[in-house]
DNA sequence: GTATGTACTTTGTATTGCAAAGTTATTTTA
DNA sequence: TAAAATAACTTTGCAATACAAAGTACATAC
């Protein structure tokens, strides 16, 4: 017995989903800068409930990948890690929230 | 000089993302199987355009999550081995499109 | 002066994700 | 009809991740 051919819901193809943004810890860290503009490590911190480690590990990755721009000053005698979004990072999450959404609502 | 206090954008705070489902390879898979109802290795390999082996972990993965039926039968003598979402796949794939969704578009 | 706290970074490890190689059966070609 | 190619997978080996525990440096509290 033959199978019907595929009927056409038209597959979902893959789309460029950028590995650096896509990790749930730094989407979380991503968007936080995307609205907030500038925050710092106790900041993220606090909002994304990541440990230490993991956070500062991945807002390596973010600065290697050229997204955020990460300034070390003391204030009040005390370290402060600023964070911001370059615009190269501004950009890659609205592509990356362009290719999800459109693939999230691609599927009726 | 002191800064002034974070101001209000709400922070965007941590989702519980479904670690199966937010693979992409695997995002695609759900995807695909959320709107064909049924398909096969073959169609699923040249739609996510993922390599056999690759293609094949991340199927067991999903069957061990509970998330796809996979049959293993032979039509024409040969292996087919046909796919479909389960009822807590579809649900799952739901919730996870719904909590992403909501912290895209929480991101002015 | 030592213990506690803050703001991080480094290290060690277990888990992924991937493709190359392997398996089993089936056609095709010579 | 034996050898080679093709189909539909699965297993294996390895390189890249992600995570938390431990470590560092400095400051304040006791």
């Amino acid at each position: 017995m033959r199978r019907a051919k595929q009927t056409s819901p038209s597959p979902v193809e893959p789309a460029e989903i950028d590995p650096v943004i896509h990790q749930p810890a730094r989407l979380l860290i991503v968007a936080n800068l995307y609205v907030v503009e500038e925050t710092d490590f106790v900041f993220l911190k606090r909002t994304t409930q990541l440990t230490d480690g993991n956070l500062s590990t991945h807002l390596m990755k973010l600065e290697e990948a050229g997204y955020i721009d990460v300034v070390k000053e003391f204030v009040d005698r005390r370290p402060r890690t600023s964070l911001r979004l370059t615009a190269r990072g501004r950009e890659a999450f609205e592509t990356y929230r362009a290719s999800l959404t459109s693939l999230l609502s691609a599927v009726k």
